[in-house]
DNA sequence: ACATGGATCTGAACGACGTCAAGATAATCT
DNA sequence: AGATTATCTTGACGTCGTTCAGATCCATGT
């Protein structure tokens, strides 16, 4: 009865594993991403060095629980962007404006998240199975009104998010800074590039 | 004259930032980016842990000299897809297949030259300077005749730059495997994104 | 010719890291 | 209650980046 009153408190520390997460988290945010150490998390957390082992097989499973958190965080991110814009036209705009402001924003978890020092050659599925990825393929789809053969649905949520995962790479890169002001505006300098991309012109001509 | 003859053996070693530098691509190579350390560069070339400090002020420097021969490859490969290249309308996309490509080809290599543990936020100056990044925007440029406002051309290489960047960075992924197959190679796929990308549509309308 | 000096390398050491094995401690089960 | 299992600590191992004091080698000036 140390411990203040917590909902459920199962064992020992009380949700271990929760708690490493967000200590994670916080320190990706104050730290950035050169600083998140197992040892740090777990001293962040109150814990020793080896506590974590029990609760993720190794650094990279918590990392991985992390990853998790943004790709849902960015879910809801692009939701409320799509819900927002009532304009049909500009909805693919806003969506990717969000995405990369997302990136921008959160860079150390958007680092994480594609971090494939783990698993080398396959994309979180939270992503593909039902996130932020069929979020973009639905816009596209009701942009198109459901008029695109599936594989060029899929090749256009590929395209469109490639250029989003490339601009979100580089938006932060001082080079572009003239560019940006020249244009009033990071957000503005974001709507100009997508427009060049001129993402979705084959399936506009179709 | 313990060591067979070399054009110019200046001192104990005989150019050993040089020896280093094609140590850190092998290994890089062969054993991947998580096993490129510090001591194992050194170990490869035959030397103590130490020595490396007296041609590199740290490892970020060494990564830093390996990083610019990849972009100097870059540069080459893109060259090259430029000059053989007859019609200007593919000119552009087979720019990307060859961006695409190397990055494929160079997976390593390819992270060390984007990687930003070291300089957060600014990119090479080797790729805006005179490097691949001006290919890019030549080829756009020729390609538009020259009627383009120096902002949009601006504007435009960069969305190229992303779209082929964020391609580069997904290429690999196996869920793409099954669409690959269907187009009928890796290639095809590649092509059929920067198509749907419709890359440059903007430029194209005026 | 030979000493001086600076550049280059070695060896040992420090702290931090990821990980593991053994033991202690606390919750749960019977 | 006693046995069992899950959780955490302690201490250790090997590796890493980096530093520093010395050893070694080369170029140079006298």
């Amino acid at each position: 009865m140390t411990q203040p009153a917590a909902d459920s408190r199962p064992y020992h520390h009380g949700d271990l594993s929760r708690a490493l997460v967000d200590a994670a988290r916080r320190i990706l945010e104050t730290e950035g991403p050169a600083a998140l150490s197992l040892r740090a998390v777990a001293r962040e957390a109150g814990v020793s060095p080896a506590a974590p082992y029990h609760h993720f097989k190794d650094k990279g499973e918590l990392l991985e629980a992390v990853a998790h958190e943004g790709w849902v965080a960015l879910d809801k991110r692009l939701t409320e962007a799509r819900s927002k814009a009532t304009d049909s036209k500009d909805r693919m705009t806003g969506l990717g404006v969000a995405y990369v402001c997302f990136a921008r924003d959160n860079p150390a978890l958007y680092r994480v998240m594609y971090d494939r020092s783990r698993d080398k050659d396959s994309l979180p599925e939270q992503m593909k199975e039902e996130g932020a990825y069929c979020q973009v393929r639905d816009t596209i789809d009701e942009r198109t009104g459901g008029t695109v053969s599936p594989i060029d649905l899929e090749l256009a949520t590929i395209a469109a998010w490639c250029a989003g995962h490339g601009l979100a790479e580089m938006i932060s890169f001082k080079q572009f800074a003239p560019l940006k002001e020249m244009l009033g505006g990071e957000e503005a300098f974001l709507r100009a590039v997508f427009e060049h991309l001129g993402m979705f012109a084959k399936l506009d001509q179709a």
